[in-house]
DNA sequence: TCTGGAATCACCCCATATGGGGGATTACGG
DNA sequence: CCGTAATCCCCCATATGGGGTGATTCCAGA
């Protein structure tokens, strides 16, 4: 691909926000605001016209949420980058929009040249985000430090959680089926749990595996 | 916390790069290198006595490797912030990495400079990545767009993985067990498995759920 | 040296979850 | 009008889960 110009849209229901970003892209050589929307609707109907490099997407927006213009997007123009942009830094949504297909997450307290970075960024293959963002995200992967299980109990609740039957889980660690009923008699006990669900549940909520 | 001079250890077994680091650092002010080690064994040994705020770490190491060590660091000083910087970028490894408490992934590739951001960005609570790894921390979390089951049978998939029963499942969902046996036989006869075990295998494989 | 936790295995009972087979109806959209 | 999704129903054999009780080995910390 050549080094052209990257297509930008924008969808943002604050006319002052929207303007703003648009001015500060559209004054930078290699930049160009192809649209701006105060919706998502009006945004995907148009998405073949505009046939952006990147969008710049709120979360909060009249009408359709971010997350489900995301998704949609995604879906009909996978190539399509989504960078969110929004005052919004609670985890749940930020792994919604993750999920959803965004691939990277500013917060609107950024500095403004952070934007062009984050443009550039993300046609480059990385995936721009706020430390703060960088942060939860990294940390949804770090186990529990203080978990009450044995390693050879969380050993026992990882397999269960992967669907496995009691005697799967005897054979792939080499001992008794029984051995591993009491195990998780065990580990019941510690999580207080009296089911496979809750305990799976329960071990997830709390990272323990 | 006043904004002190940052205690830093690099454990790396190659003394170019080790030395280079260090004299990097040692020669930025508000940075300060109070030891260097080959191996994590020495490392850990002189935890208490170095303090250090972060630790850059190797990856591939003699003796102890570089995500054990990382645990272990972790466990017996949970505040102290670790940098993984290695030539390494597979995917299994950075999770790994990230799993076991690492709070930055940097790829030897960077500019040395970004050593000194990445520092003072984990210290303030970020999470310093190269742009390949936090792209592909970002795809860990996007669900594959072309997945073969239905809307209904993807949240049936999906609580099935939580541990739930049938009937559980069922409830829920507000309609019959029948129901959600339908629904199950026909994700394994799309998954092409026949157990619950190898469907939320399969699942977790193809990002599914 | 003693104690306790971790990990292992064993046997009891019994309800229900599971997987495989068959067939059926409604409802929506192209 | 057809296909697909979603819903529900039946039968059946077996696997599995959950509860109770008890025991052995081994290792590390008091």
């Amino acid at each position: 691909m050549a080094s052209s110009t990257i297509r930008i849209c924008i969808v943002e229901d604050d006319n002052i926000i929207r303007n703003g970003f648009a001015l500060l892209i559209n004054s930078t050589f290699g930049y160009r605001i192809v649209n701006t929307y105060g919706n998502c609707e009006d945004a995907i109907k148009n998405l073949f016209q505009d046939e952006p490099d990147v969008v710049l997407m709120d979360i909060e927006l009249p009408g359709m949420s971010g997350i489900e213009g995301i998704e949609k997007i995604k879906r009909l123009r996978p190539k399509t980058d989504i960078i969110v942009v929004t005052v919004y830094d609670n985890p749940q949504l930020v792994f919604e929009a993750l999920c959803a297909g965004a691939g990277g997450y500013l917060t609107k307290n950024m500095q403004p040249a952070r934007l062009l970075e984050a443009i550039k960024d993300i046609r480059e293959g990385g995936a721009p985000m706020s430390t703060q963002i960088a942060r939860m995200v990294v940390s949804s992967f770090q186990k529990n430090r203080n978990s009450p299980l044995t390693p050879r109990e969380t050993e026992v609740l990882e397999l269960l959680a992967k669907g496995k039957s009691y005697s799967t889980i005897a054979d792939d660690l080499f001992v008794d089926k029984e051995t591993i009923r009491t195990h998780i008699k065990n580990i019941y006990w510690k999580l207080e749990v009296h089911s496979k669900a809750e305990a799976i549940e329960k071990a997830l909520k709390d990272k323990l595996i």
